[in-house]
RNA sequence: GGGCCAGUAGCUUAGCUAGGUUGAGCGUUCGGCUGAUAACCGGGAGGUCCUCGGUUCAAAUCCGAGCUGGCCCA
């Protein structure tokens, strides 16, 4: 293998990424990666679909960039990684969409454009959006099988659904009936609590009178939606709570009152009393049973029937209840759940006089016609009328609204299709047990939570645009499932032709089937899926089960799911909701749940308050790799993201010092011929530095698949990066690059050579899941395999593991970094040798990695010789004069012995000094000593020790200071010249102070071989010639260009 | 109103499981290097660890209350 291409160019996404997106096309390099590890064990990940009615954005470029990224890693470590994405097409958001573009106002509008039509709309829109969906991913570098994936609305996929529902039917999990749920009076149907968005609105808040029917007083009731009034049943009070009979006057007519004691006070506040007096405090238990008249009974006239039935109009206990407020809450069955719930515990009729879009039905007898929420008002007039009006107000709070037309809901009570997960909710619980998740606590707190408190499943929909819900039922009544399309294809009545049916609305509504008990034809029923059931059945539908068996037998279920926290209602439930209804087990064994991207200053990005960015413009302005790299540099975990434009630059940044590290060695590889599979390690003398930027390799590596085995993928692209700058960029290239340019045959430039190969062949692989486009781009001269992504994770090879030879360099590099510091201080640039490091320690650690790494040592810090001693016994003791002390006795002399004094040595002190030609000697207290290193020694600690440098010259380092002076003029010179390596030059060198160039002169083989000049001349026939100032002095150099 | 998660330098964050001198990157500032060079490297400044209380010899870390933000629910 050769090393071919000279790398020039900076690192620079927007050539580079285009560039290796063609390359993979042409070399069909996705489909080669996958062949790499066709034959490894199975591994089933499953993609959560997105839903196809928007376009990718942060969130799901973050959500697809990790995916991605463990995909490629899994495959790395030996997996045949599933990897079919998917999307979600069916479903109320959709048909919201395509209501919008057509200017729908409500189901009429569909029913009169014909429902074929709409449907067709539907999928239009639908396969339109995954294909720009589609087009997004790839822009990401995310590989997966783009041209295969699963949609909910094929065939097979919707015959995974029935087939899962059938499962459930004939479990006796489904079921018909009334519950309350929550309808979207415009999309006239119900959505699931997984649709319902929360936001803040003012409602009417009303306290109203209740008057009982044995005795003169009334139950003050609290609420914000009066138009449940009408259809109220009952009254619950918590039973445990204290209450209150209170004596209320207004304008001297009296009233009584029952309300909780805790809530007497601010009622009768709010009721504008006069005064008021407590006469009675009881349990609510003691109300219980107790009867009242509905105060709108005139106005609704089935209320009157209703009172007649047993146990209407009562008082009973609920655990819902809160003693704020009244304490006594107005309940209607057919408009609340915990109402419903507890009526039904008492065997309370549901009365829900409201139609699907929202408007009251005759049964409200005055109200009908009226839409609910406008009949607000009309309901507070005729009980303020009526006189049973205690207070009236508005209530700001949030409420549920309908999370694609954003229409407030309503509850109401309408025959709907249940899967009831709450029959089988201990197995539900169990299932969660035998699943992983990433963070733990998403399993144990968060989702346990939710399942606990899940209800019944309600998942008939009575739109279009959905999975047909598979029951058909005969004039008798009997319900008859069907699972598969060949059980309907031998149910189906007349001639009909299931092959090429489309399982949608309308098409098959018109297919009858032959009751399964009484053998008469059946009618569907209009209803289709709740598109949740769809998404639910991923782990098997998408492999085409049933219809296909063998997929799944292989797969199923799915080893790994990624998703955001918000799926824990969602795609992380109804898994486990169908999973568990149909199969009775969980259908995913590890979940990692990452979390969402928020804007820049941590709000949700939201498009009412414009604070979107997008994925494109990210990548527009940093890149591809950029944008992974700082999506993935975030806990994963359950974390929100803060987006940053900072952080991608940065990050554009770390990877350009990778790009550079890569750039770096490779025009002398190419110039030496240098080919890695001849040369390699064991064929090479390597130095302690290779040895120890190997080790470090190792341990990286150990470290990287550590954290990739709990998917910390922040973690091990933190280890990777910091590796590759901190020890490759700062440390070992700084070390190596002298090696560069020595001889051709040199083996330690060939040791040099295959180290960095190593380096950087194995780092290319790690850093491949991350940075997909710029690894490809570099592993081109390092291997021969078409893509990178097809190699194995290069495993750590604990031989070349050597935990002493770390520990010790990060010692040297400790104490590096203090003689750099030191420098510094004594204003001694590095480019001048200094005479003598001596390092101070009382650590045997620090004493032995010095001694063993001492010539590497004095070749970082450019020193002659260094000593480690345990004590630096060259410190002087320096006077510190006290002018307390001095002053009153030396009057106005004291300035002058303090300036005598001051940093004098202690000896010099103590003999007396000279004032005005005068000894004078001080007193003890006239005087402080501090030890200060010597002239020309400047002292710097680290963890460990102290490095003390003596920056003293002397002509030897004069003279070698001055001749890299020159060297580093000349070199300049020679890239203007804009020379190649190898040519030659002579150099002429004059200067204004003669003793630099006689200094010089002792170096001048120094000068020569590292200038590649053949000779120095007093005058050369210079192409260039320029003044340099060298340390203040003025130096002409020439430079003469020789011709070969 | 409830559950869960987060709050550390101007910004992004590590450290929190198992208490013992808050560490890094970006930015800023000063400097070095000059055969990776519109690159690379070093030093400095910058922190009430959200607030208040508790436990402890010792709290960013454990406990309690609150505030702010996020997700989920009512």
């Amino acid at each position: 293998m050769d090393i071919e291409d000279e790398i020039t160019g900076r690192y620079d996404p927007h050539d580079l990424e285009p560039d290796v997106k063609g390359y993979w096309d042409e070399a069909d390099a996705y489909e080669t990666a996958k062949e790499a590890h066709a034959d490894d064990p199975n591994l089933y990940f499953l993609d959560g679909p997105p839903y196809t009615s928007g376009q990718m954005h942060l969130g799901t470029a973050w959500n697809k960039t990790l995916k991605d990224a463990v995909i490629r890693y899994l495959r790395m470590r030996g997996h045949d990684v599933t990897d079919q994405p998917g999307y979600d097409m069916h479903g109320l958001p959709i048909e919201v969409k395509v209501e919008e573009k057509l200017g729908f106002e409500n189901k009429s509008d569909i029913e009169e454009y014909g429902v074929e039509n709409f449907i067709d709309e539907c999928k239009e829109f639908a396969n339109d959006n995954l294909d720009a969906m589609n087009d997004d991913f790839r822009s990401m570098g995310v590989w997966m099988d783009w041209d295969d994936p699963y949609k909910t609305v094929s065939k097979e996929y919707m015959e995974g659904a029935w087939w899962a529902f059938k499962r459930a039917f004939d479990r006796g999990l489904v079921e018909r009936g009334k519950r309350v749920i929550n309808q979207c009076p415009r999309c006239e149907t119900a959505i699931a609590d997984a649709e319902i968005e929360y936001d803040e609105i003012d409602s009417p808040s009303i306290y109203v009178k209740f008057p009982l029917e044995d005795e003169d007083g009334s139950l003050v009731i609290w609420t914000t939606t009066p138009w449940t009034i009408p259809a109220n049943l009952y009254v619950a009070v918590d039973e445990d709570a204290e209450y209150a009979k209170v004596r209320a006057t207004k304008d001297g007519d009296e009233e009584f009152l029952y309300v909780a004691s805790e809530c007497v006070e601010d009622v009768l506040r709010a009721g504008r009393y006069d005064d008021y007096d407590v006469r009675e405090t009881f349990d609510g238990s003691a109300l219980v049973g107790r009867g009242y008249e509905h105060p709108l009974v005139d106005r609704v006239p089935r209320q009157k029937e209703l009172d007649n039935e047993e146990g209407v109009h009562e008082v009973y206990a609920a655990d819902f209840v809160e003693t704020d407020r009244t304490g006594l809450v107005h309940s209607a069955p057919g408009h609340g759940v915990d109402d419903f719930e507890v009526g039904q515990e008492n065997d309370l009729p549901v009365f829900s006089p409201v139609g699907e879009d929202g408007v009251y039905t005759d049964e409200a007898g005055d109200y009908a016609g009226k839409f609910v929420r406008d009949a607000n008002e009309g309901v507070t007039d005729d009980l303020t009328d009526g006189g049973y009006m205690l207070a009236e107000g508005t209530h700001e709070h949030r409420y549920g609204h309908c999370w694609r037309c954003d229409t407030p809901i309503v509850f109401v009570a309408t025959d709907q299709w249940f899967i009831t997960v709450t029959d089988v909710k201990d197995r539900l619980l169990e299932e969660i047990d035998k699943s992983e998740w990433h963070p733990q606590w998403a399993r144990d707190s968060r989702f346990r939570d939710w399942v606990e408190n899940a209800r019944d499943w309600n998942v008939s929909r009575q739109r279009y645009w959905g999975i047909p819900v598979p029951i058909w039922i005969c004039d008798e009544g009997h319900r008859t499932c069907i699972g598969t399309r060949d059980e309907l294809q031998e149910r189906a009545v007349g001639d009909v032709n299931v092959e090429e049916l489309d399982l949608h609305r309308p098409d098959v509504d018109e297919v009858h089937v032959e009751c399964a008990d009484c053998g008469e034809p059946a009618e569907r029923v209009v209803d289709v899926f709740d598109v949740w059931l769809d998404s639910a059945t991923a782990s098997w539908a998408s492999l085409g089960y049933p219809s296909d068996e063998e997929a799944f037998d292989e797969l199923w279920p799915a080893d790994l799911i990624i998703e955001a926290h918000d799926q824990t209602r969602g795609w992380f439930w109804t898994q486990l909701g169908m999973g568990v209804t149909a199969l009775d087990e969980i259908p995913y064994k590890e979940v990692v749940m990452h979390g969402h991207a928020l804007d820049e200053d941590g709000r949700k990005m939201s498009k009412s308050v414009g604070n979107i960015v997008t994925p494109q413009e990210a990548i527009d302005r940093h890149g591809v790799d950029p944008l992974r790299c700082f999506l993935l540099s975030h806990d994963q975990h359950g974390d929100d993201m803060r987006f940053s434009w900072d952080e991608i630059e940065a990050k554009k940044r770390t990877l350009n010092v990778v790009w550079n590290t890569y750039r770096f060695p490779l025009p002398y590889m190419r110039l030496d011929g240098f080919d890695p599979d001849e040369t390699t390690l064991e064929d090479v003398e390597t130095t302690t530095a290779d040895d120890w930027v190997l080790s470090r390799l190792q341990t990286v590596e150990s470290e990287y698949a550590g954290y990739m085995e709990e998917y910390e993928i922040d973690k091990a692209q933190k280890a990777l990066l910091d590796f590759l700058t901190e020890d490759v960029s700062r440390f070992y290239v700084q070390v190596v690059r002298p090696r560069m340019w020595e001889a051709e045959d040199s083996p330690t430039k060939n040791a040099a050579y295959a180290t960095l190969y190593a380096v950087l062949e194995q780092s290319v692989r790690m850093l491949a899941p991350f940075a997909p486009h710029l690894a490809e781009r570099m592993y081109e001269n390092l291997g021969d395999v078409t893509t990178v992504h097809a190699l194995d994770f290069p495993e750590a090879d604990d031989a070349l593991r050597d935990e002493t030879l770390e520990k010790r360099m990060d010692v040297l590099r400790e104490a590096e970094e203090a003689a750099a510091n030191a420098r510094q201080q004594a204003e001694r640039k590095l480019r001048w040798p200094v005479r003598r490091i001596v390092v101070s320690t009382d650590e045997d650690d620090v004493r032995d990695a010095l001694g063993a790494l001492e010539p590497l040592f004095l070749d970082r810090v450019n020193s002659k010789s260094l000593e480690v001693v345990e004590e630096y016994d060259e410190l002087v003791e320096v006077a510190e004069p006290q002018m307390g002390a001095i002053g009153p006795e030396f009057g106005e002399d004291a300035e002058k012995v303090m300036k005598a004094v001051r940093d004098e040595p202690r000896e010099k002190v103590e003999d007396g000094v000279e004032i005005d030609g005068e000894t004078v000697t001080l007193d003890e207290d006239m005087v402080e000593y501090t030890d200060k290193t010597p002239e020309d020694v400047e002292a710097v600690g680290f963890d460990g020790g102290t490095v003390y440098v003596d920056v003293s010259l002397d002509d030897e380092i004069r003279a070698e200071g001055y001749a890299r002076e020159l060297v580093r003029r000349v070199q300049e010179m020679r890239k203007e010249l804009d020379l190649d390596v190898e040519e030659r030059i002579r150099v002429s060198f004059d200067a204004e102070d003669d003793e630099i160039l006689e200094l010089a002169e002792r170096r001048t083989d120094y000068i020569l071989e590292e200038t590649r000049a053949d000779g120095i001349a007093d005058e050369v026939d210079a192409d260039l010639t320029e003044d340099w100032d060298v340390e203040g002095i003025r130096v002409t150099v020439g430079v003469e260009v020789l011709t070969v």
